[in-house]
RNA sequence: CGGAAUGUAGCGCAGUCUGGUAGCGCACUUGUCUGGGGGGCAAGUGGUCGCGGGUUCAAAUCCCGCCAUUCCGACCA
């Protein structure tokens, strides 16, 4: 392709509305344009890049039996009626009338979509396993679109979906489409994405994984564990609380007058926060009042008290805690009316201080499973930097990643609802089970500019590299260096690699600016110094390498090049 | 949905406080000199100042309403 003709405006400024790196170079290079909150125009630069991220998705989605099919954006409301999703998904999902007043919705996911396609399509044992995958537009309405590609309400999605007669089966099939993503991370230049343990939200089903490029501007945050390799979202990542054990003592009041944060313990008994049981109190959606004992350093992690309680939760009023019995600021979890959660960071504590239910006393001593009748011991705490691995017993770290794909075991969350069946050996109706498998193909793409960029653009991994070779020339009407730059764009078109060819007549500085915007990995330098040995430079992008070949050799050089290269990406 | 900010040419911004006929840099067009990291000179093109209403002889500027965008938070397969 000739510059000439490229409709990609460069930008020399950052745009205003962009914090993020991805952003920024998307915008300055002219890969995209915005149309409104969260909804992009593609220009050819990414337009390009996506389709090669496309292109090894559907090889490896293939390589796993994988058949690739097309399902509509818009579906009618009946399908997410039978699942049940029109009414418990809320504004995310973008509804509207037809013209002869129809409920239809933008698919933002497509099991609805696919178990009504495969319930008519398969009937048979004989048929199973099988995976159907499409590579489409999504809309989700999201509440806040941010960061370019990162996070969009309209993107291009690669979501697949596995259909099993056993949970083992399912659990095989798994297994491989974690290989197979791995895959296609490594082979588009982002090796680093690691599988880690999610929560499942909206989804069902029980177990889920999301793939995660672990970066500064990510904004998921990730527990990770440096020593056994392990990786699990905040939302849902455990630790340990091993704790000296001490003989159980007697249960003793302290007068604490107007002492009620930890803070103000701490100063006050000389204890640490990690001697003391704090309470907390939140009320659910069906207005239930319930109490929550976490450790005085430990923070109640809300995911997973939710997902526990099956409801949105708030905190709860004074009015409502003071109805459970306790005091506020001085709340003791013995003798409550309400169901009293105790956190493993309490549960294996001994001898601690809490509140006596009393104004300006506390109590020492308390053992929570000794002086509570009604505890519930759970995994309700929210994992810090430091704490303990559950599995290996060394520090944890935070990080933080960006979301680029996720699989789900959904079970038959779905296939039952939606009445998809199949008949076995036996002459029986069973209903499947089903695993569903997402990558956000545009939020990949803007995350491998996470990954691999400097100070001036983009590094692209040559595997989806817009162009794979990029050539500059120097002082175009210098004797010999159009000439000499078209025959060498014209051999390595006809060879069939990707070239973009500066052939603008810009000034050097220009050029450079605008090719590194551009990350293309391998640059062809036509310039008269060179030139007059019958020479052309080259240099990798990204990295210090450069040199010069002679003009004839060019073509054998490129071939060559690009053939080691794209070793690295397969 | 809460909190904050912003909206003036394709991009980045000044002008608004103190009302008086629209500015700068980049980009773009033409010419010319340059030619290895966003080059110089000269001449140009492009804006109902987010939208609507009000105050005033006069509004980008003051007042009211709306809309949009961005940031922080809530939320999020």
């Amino acid at each position: 392709m000739r510059q000439s003709k490229l409709i990609s405006r460069k930008h020399k400024e950052k745009p205003a509305e962009a914090q993020l790196i991805s952003h920024i170079y998307l915008l300055r290079g002219g890969y995209m344009r915005p149309v409104a909150n969260g909804i992009y125009s593609l220009l050819t630069p990414a337009k390009r890049i996506q389709q090669k991220i496309e292109a090894i998705i559907r090889e490896e989605m293939n390589k796993i039996d994988g058949q690739e099919v097309q399902m509509p954006v818009v579906l009618p409301a009946e399908l997410w009626q039978e699942s049940g999703r029109w009414d418990s998904v809320q504004s995310e999902l973008l509804r509207f009338k037809d013209r002869s007043r129809h409920d239809m919705l933008l698919a933002m996911t497509h099991e609805e979509g696919v178990v009504a396609l495969a319930r008519t399509e398969v009937t048979s044992y004989k048929d199973y396993p099988f995976m159907l995958y499409q590579i489409q537009t999504k809309f989700r309405d999201e509440a806040r679109s941010r960061g370019g590609l990162i996070r969009v309400r309209e993107f291009t999605m690669k979501d697949a979906y596995s259909f099993h007669t056993s949970m083992a089966d399912l659990d095989q099939y798994y297994d491989r489409c974690a290989q197979a993503y791995h895959k296609i991370f490594s082979r588009c230049g982002v090796p680093e994405v690691v599988s880690i343990q999610s929560d499942n939200g909206m989804m069902g089903g029980k177990i889920a994984h999301e793939y995660q490029l672990l970066c500064h501007d990510g904004e998921d945050k990730v527990v990770v564990c440096p020593t056994c390799q392990t990786y699990a979202n905040s939302e849902v990542a455990s630790c340990s609380f091993p704790a000296e054990p001490e003989p159980l003592l007697p249960l003793e009041k302290i007068e604490t007058p107007n002492v009620k944060t930890i803070e103000e313990l701490e100063a006050f008994t000389k204890l640490p926060a990690t001697k003391m049981a704090k309470m907390v109190f939140y009320t659910t959606t069906a207005g239930e009042t319930i109490a929550v004992l976490v450790r005085g350093d430990v923070e109640v992690n809300e995911c997973k008290l939710q997902k526990l309680l099956r409801s949105e939760i708030s905190f709860a009023t004074d009015d409502e805690v003071v109805k459970t019995g306790a005091v506020p600021g001085f709340a003791c979890a013995i003798g409550l009316t309400c169901r009293v959660f105790v956190d493993y960071s309490v549960a294996n504590g001994y001898n601690m201080l809490c509140g006596a239910n009393q104004e300006g006393w506390h109590m020492r001593n308390f053992n929570a499973l000794r002086d509570i009748s009604q505890a519930e011991v759970v995994d309700i705490a929210t994992v810090k930097e430091g704490d303990i691995c559950p599995k290996c017993g060394k520090s944890l770290e935070l990080s933080r990643g960006i979301e680029v794909g996720n699989i789900f075991k959904l079970g038959d969350k779905y296939t039952r609802v939606m009445h998809m069946t199949y008949t076995d050996e036996k002459g029986q109706e069973q209903t499947p089970i089903m695993g569903c498998y997402g990558i956000g193909v545009g939020r990949l793409l803007a995350s491998v500019i996470e990954a691999r960029h400097d100070d001036y653009g983009p590094i692209w991994p040559l595997s989806i590299a817009p162009w794979q070779v990029q050539i500059n020339a120097m002082g175009l009407e210098k004797p010999g260096i159009r000439e000499t730059a078209e025959k060498i764009y014209a051999g390595l078109e006809a060879a069939g690699i990707e070239t973009l060819f500066d052939d603008r007549g810009l000034s050097a500085g220009v050029q450079f600016a605008e090719a590194d915007l551009m990350g293309i990995p391998l640059r062809l330098i036509v310039a008269p110094r060179a030139l007059e040995q019958g020479m052309v430079e080259y240099k990798i992008r990204g990295t210090d390498e450069k040199g010069l070949v002679p003009v004839e050799q060019v073509q054998t050089f490129v071939e060559k090049w690009l053939a080691e290269e794209m070793k690295k990406y397969i």
